[in-house]
DNA sequence: CTGTTAGCGCTTTCAA
DNA sequence: TTGAAAGCGCTAACAG
């Protein structure tokens, strides 16, 4: 079952039956509709190894995350494919598990696959491993990145208004004594939403407490520990703002083993806005970071790249948006 | 860059080279090694696209689900890319999102790029659809479908055991009145597994009141409305057993709401310990039925089927297992 | 507007 | 054990 079975029962032209697939403008309707009927009654589906082949694009988009299992990414899994799909175009996806040496084996599978671009939504990539792309002309789309290079694509959040907005809700509730539990240092998007929360503090003009700025790791345990010691403190915070909700939820829980209450006693917030948050008790408070957005925007930065032949990136930013729910509070009374 | 090249620079023809990659043992093995090394010093990748379109075998595995933001799907789909990958094979993942029409796209998606093989692990799927699957020798594997037919693989989750051990750990703790809050009915997973806790009910000699047993959605909402409809009966349950996890945290909430607690007033059981039933207050007593070995099960049979050329499925048994968390307790002193 | 035909890069007989 | 060469199914000049 090939495109000359369909040729011959339409009679006419492999060309032609190609053409009338490629949507071409120049095929009379009539000999179309006579190469779709032929199609339908073959229950044809064009060959698209043999496409790519010929036609020397794989009309294949990477999707390199580092684990589907982190709830960041499943819904962003879901608009890339969406949108992808809109557009005529296959989805690859691959996990790194955080692992650099299966992030290489990832870049083996893009690279075999010849993909049309390849949208890297981890952290963790070796320079070396850009540059395989880079030589074969492969657009890249990166979630802050920090510099923007070689023609890649950057989507750029804007974590210093996220931050503020948190900052700011939690002050218009009359917090004073905010504390920060950071995501690991090492991570280029963790060390910006700290600096982000550093500069909101002084713009509103806030005391900034070092001892109130903890390191996690953007997982539940971390956000335990972190919390765990800014409750040791003498004079503890009245609120706490996580880099993201798993850390959020995690010291939610060492709040809790404490016996004290949320938002009563501390206010909490966090940042992403997984589906996890709204089923908390009580439910966060948080920043969210549309990942539906990140998803759309990444792949049209790889299509419309990879359309043009254009040879370099560009960056495109992300608005996050606070949302309320229930995690937070005024600030209790006779605190500070 | 292709095969020629290596075959040019490792002075051999390109026959040897497609041979050293494929892990031919006619190759000696000096003459594998330098091309090896010609392969590593060029960067080649070979080209999927034509080593299919030659050997006729895509090497890609489709994977259909519903909606990977639904919690039960990531875990499956990074155990199965996992397997898949350890055996040298791509995947491609589809999302139905629950719609018909979605569904005859994903499989369009599957044909053209001329799967190996596909795991289908919605329960929404067409007749004619298998047939056009079948019709070109294409390995299925489903979850949980009716009738084993045509060839097809099926992963039988043994639901009734499951059923038993949650319905076991209730009556251990005293509770008597347990009610049961199923999922659709349109649903086949849904109905064996509420047929599977009128049976068990019986088999423990416990008196089956149909008021306890109520339908949901598998979402929340419908695990909140159910609920409420039990706490409004003059006798309530003192325990309750969901068709899926996500009901039972709609039904916590419901039951929250009342001001009882759980577990003093109410335990509570789900099914499919998805990872946020870690995270609930109090944490999820759960069956949990293992993400991973449906995958890999899926994945093998697929493999297996398609490599041995065979035209008939096989049946693939799972056994899920019962995770005691903190949602049940005994049964509350001077309730029935 | 349609047909002819030479590739695309790899696999796989068939010979040697 | 290796090489030559004929496809695999489609695309894209080029010619008409």
């Amino acid at each position: 079952m090939n495109i000359k079975e369909v040729a011959k029962l339409a009679k006419v032209s492999t060309a032609t039956v190609s053409r009338t697939i490629n949507g071409s403008d120049k095929v009379t309707p009539e000999t179309a509709e006579r190469v779709r009927r032929a199609i339908e009654t073959l229950k044809f589906y064009p060959n698209t190894n043999a496409r790519a082949l010929g036609s020397g694009r794989s009309s294949l988009y990477g999707l390199i995350i580092s684990d589907i299992t982190n709830p960041f990414f499943p819904e962003l899994v879901k608009s890339f494919e969406d949108i992808a799909v809109q557009h005529g175009q296959e989805v690859l996806i691959a996990n790194t598990n955080y692992d650099p040496h299966r992030m290489e084996l990832c870049v083996s599978r893009m690279l075999q696959r010849k993909v049309d671009g390849v949208a890297i939504m981890t952290s963790e990539i070796a320079e070396h491993l850009i540059d395989e792309f880079h030589n074969r002309r492969i657009p890249l789309a990166f979630l802050d990145t920090a510099v923007p290079q070689k023609g890649i694509s950057n989507i750029l959040v804007d974590y210093a208004s996220g931050v503020d907005a948190a900052v700011g809700h939690l002050t218009s509730l009359g917090h004073k004594a905010i504390a920060f539990i950071a995501g690991p240092m090492s991570l280029e998007s963790a060390r910006i939403r700290k600096r982000a929360f550093i500069q909101s503090m002084k713009r509103n003009g806030l005391h900034l407490d070092l001892q109130l700025i903890e390191e996690g790791n953007h997982r539940t345990d971390g956000g335990h520990e972190g919390m765990a010691r800014l409750l040791d403190l003498k004079s503890r915070p009245t609120a706490v703002i996580a880099s993201n909700d798993l850390t959020a939820i995690g010291a939610m829980g060492a709040i809790f083993e404490r016996g004290l209450e949320i938002p009563g006693d501390i206010s909490i917030i966090g940042f992403d806005d997984i589906e996890l948050s709204a089923f908390t008790r009580p439910a966060l408070t948080t920043v969210r970071l549309s990942r539906q957005e990140i998803a759309k925007m990444a792949f049209r930065a790889l299509y419309n790249t990879y359309q043009s032949g254009a040879v370099k990136g560009a960056e495109y930013p992300i608005q996050p948006t606070l949302i309320v729910r229930k995690s937070t509070g005024p600030r209790p009374a006779g605190k500070h």
